[in-house]
DNA sequence: GTTAGTGCAAATGATTTGCAAACAG
DNA sequence: CTGTTTGCAAATCATTTGCACTAAC
């Protein structure tokens, strides 16, 4: 399924690389500005392009922040799946359940509805980023 | 909570009217050449500046739209809710889910996340907007 | 060589803000 | 009258697009 890109490129790798490490979401911005920190010269744009070609590609999830934003995010499940993303530092964690799953599919039948997917993100504090202690 | 606001505008009058019938989500730019139809003369600046101050207040909801839109909706279901909604025509249910909100407080608590808010919506095509029968 | 991929600058599009004029109480 | 609300025009801001240039293969 997962179509490769045509040609291999150094700014390709590095959206890759810094990706895999992260245990985050990053927005295009963040991820820019991380690579540049880095010492990797790279284009906003080609950011935006790769991550949107990950994300079509199904490697890369996205959500959209309360804001807006679009952050990325590498995740190690592949199959469907939600989250629990720190606002602050974007640190999440990936967590599934088929309750909720089967839930949503019985709720859509109920209400005539067809093509029904669902989004469900939980979004908090996490331990290092709270306040006090 | 709700404070009200300290005049009554013929401007903010139309918007709450549009909203008690809408049994749809609606975007401002929506909500504002719908009113330009039924021949209200308002400005979308005061549109937005009035959904923005009625979802502070909490009398309407809002949903960010995969494309990033905000939509709007006046809910009759006071409390913490979700929504089934149609793509198409915005057409919305509104659902609850005691076990999912269980399941959200428990894995907070598990992963050592404080402050946790949950967003879910489920987005699909209602029976008179589903293609072919 | 070809042409996918890059990156700058400019465009987009929803939303927000500055500010002077309009009008509710 | 007095301060709130309005609405135009201009500003924001993340993201996208046009296009000439660079580099993978």
């Amino acid at each position: 399924m997962a179509t490769d890109p045509a040609r291999w490129t150094r700014q390709r790798s590095s959206i890759q690389e810094a990706l895999e490490e992260a245990r985050a979401f990053l927005s295009a911005q963040e991820l820019h500005a991380l690579l540049g920190r880095r010492g990797v010269r790279i284009g906003l744009t080609t950011v935006y392009r790769n991550l949107q070609a990950l994300v079509e590609r199904g490697e890369v999830d996205c959500v959209r922040t309360a804001d807006g934003e679009i952050v990325y995010r590498k995740c190690r499940t592949v199959q469907h799946h939600h989250h629990l993303v720190c606002s602050n530092c974007g640190l999440s964690v990936e967590l599934k359940n088929e309750e909720l799953e089967r839930w949503a599919r019985r709720i859509a039948r109920r209400h005539g509805f067809s093509e029904v997917s669902h989004e469900l993100e939980l979004f908090g504090l996490c331990r290092a980023c709270s306040p006090r202690r």
